[in-house]
DNA sequence: GCTCTAGTACTACCAAGGTAGTACTAACCC
DNA sequence: GGGTTAGTACTACCTTGGTAGTACTAGAGC
């Protein structure tokens, strides 16, 4: 029932840290976002222990520290995120939602030849199913 | 430059209701969502007064009421809504947004085929532009 | 003019995301 | 063994979305 795993933008970016890493302390994930984002050490921490609250990593200790990993992926929170958008703003419709894309002329044209080439593919691996 | 017009859940469906009717009273947005929602007038109030403070919506005043307009269009609100997310999960690549949707099984194929026909009339409608 | 009421203002509370300081303690080093 | 320190725990604060009760007042009706 893919409990609508949702995460904000700072717990993403965490969790694409431990999906890169496999697993990681406070301090490795403070290390790889300290240029990008700057932020506290100890917020690292916070945020790692709200997300362990809410299921979406676990830790071990080892020694002093928590080595984090994440235990959901990335793929099902991408997926629960774009159809929770959908949901909202389609009414669950996702073609409605690629509909929108197309429409809005957010894509150019070359774009829209590898979305063709994209479809193509999908098609033939849905017949393939059948 | 589009600032970011993220609405949560009520405040679309209220947004919804503005949309449809041109303006709105909160007795009226309130009599509209009764059934499906349930909530107490105030809250539906209390919403608005945080939406106007938010911009996106203007209130005139007619007698003691309070008439609510949108000042956004729902295709802004869809088209950043929709970009936000794919500048969180896909770094703004809009494209890998549909690939998500199509390798991940969410379409089928008679969706697929109403993409297609769609992704060919963007494609004409992209030529004629050029 | 006065009362009743519809309708907004104000206040309050909860949850979650985000941010971080301070406190505490186990582990390491000398 | 004792001090230093790395690293977590606790606490706190802000914001936004959501929800709603209570207080106040302009207006309508008599």
């Amino acid at each position: 029932m893919t409990a609508t795993e949702h995460l904000g933008k700072l717990q993403l970016t965490i969790m694409r840290v431990l999906w890169g890493a496999g697993e990681a302390t406070v301090n490795d994930v403070h290390e790889a976002l300290l240029e990008s984002h700057g932020l506290a050490p100890t917020t690292i921490a916070t945020m790692l222990k709200k997300m362990e609250r809410k299921g979406v990593v676990k830790h071990r200790t080892e020694g002093r520290r928590f080595v984090y990993r994440p235990t959901v992926s990335e793929e099902l929170v991408t997926r629960s995120m774009v159809a929770e958008l959908a949901e909202r703003l389609f009414d669950g419709d996702k073609v409605a939602l690629v509909s929108h894309l197309l429409q809005a002329h957010e894509v150019d044209a070359d774009e829209l030849a590898a979305l063709q080439r994209q479809i193509d593919a999908a098609r033939r691996a849905a017949k393939e199913e059948a």
